[in-house]
DNA sequence: TCCGTATTGAACT
DNA sequence: AGTTCAATACGGA
């Protein structure tokens, strides 16, 4: 059987995300593109009544977090990646909103103190930005590193939630 | 096996 | 104070 997935559009205040599901929770979270018109899903279409509630659950939590909402419900999340990018991706779920950690503070917590550029590595293989808070993750002299999908939301993702570089 | 990476800390100018 | 350099761990080609 192939693996069933399913892009729906999120609309928020920034723009329209595109959210990808699979069988197993949220697989993806992709920045507004310009016009990349990706094809995404009707809402009432073939797409799993346990879709809707977690693309609804999905909605609701990133317009809260682009709003500076502290704790919002997540939807299962479906983390494909190496066991070290878990680990990586774990440790990051547990950083509070407002908090920031270090690469080297990351890669010093799932127990590889000298890891911190695949620490770095593994941030960008992160498939659900936002969610997994790579953005709260600065360089150890507060700088603001990079980002993949965009510095220019890195930037702004801190300031929603009162960060000041 | 070699190269790139969203780092880091120390040495150098 | 700004810049360069080597080291280190991991993933992808």
């Amino acid at each position: 059987m192939k693996t069933q997935s399913f892009t729906l559009p999120v609309s928020t205040s920034a723009g329209e995300f595109l959210a990808h599901y699979s069988q197993r929770g949220l697989a993806g979270l992709n920045f507004p593109g310009r016009h990349s018109s990706v094809r995404a899903a009707k809402p009432d279409d073939g797409i799993p009544a346990e879709v809707s509630e977690w693309h609804r659950t999905t909605g609701s939590a990133l317009n809260k977090l682009l709003a500076g909402q502290k704790q919002v419900k997540f939807p299962p999340l479906d983390l494909a990646g190496t066991d070290f990018q878990k680990s990586v991706w774990h440790e990051m779920l547990k950083i509070a909103s407002g908090k920031t950690k270090s690469y080297g503070e990351i890669a010093e917590a799932i127990g590889k103190p000298g890891a911190v550029r695949a620490v770095g590595g593994a941030c960008g293989a992160n498939p659900i930005p936002v969610f997994v808070p790579c953005h709260r993750v600065l360089a150890a002299n507060k700088k603001i590193g990079g980002f993949s999908s965009g510095l220019h939301w890195k930037r702004r993702l801190l300031e929603s939630e009162g960060i000041v570089l």
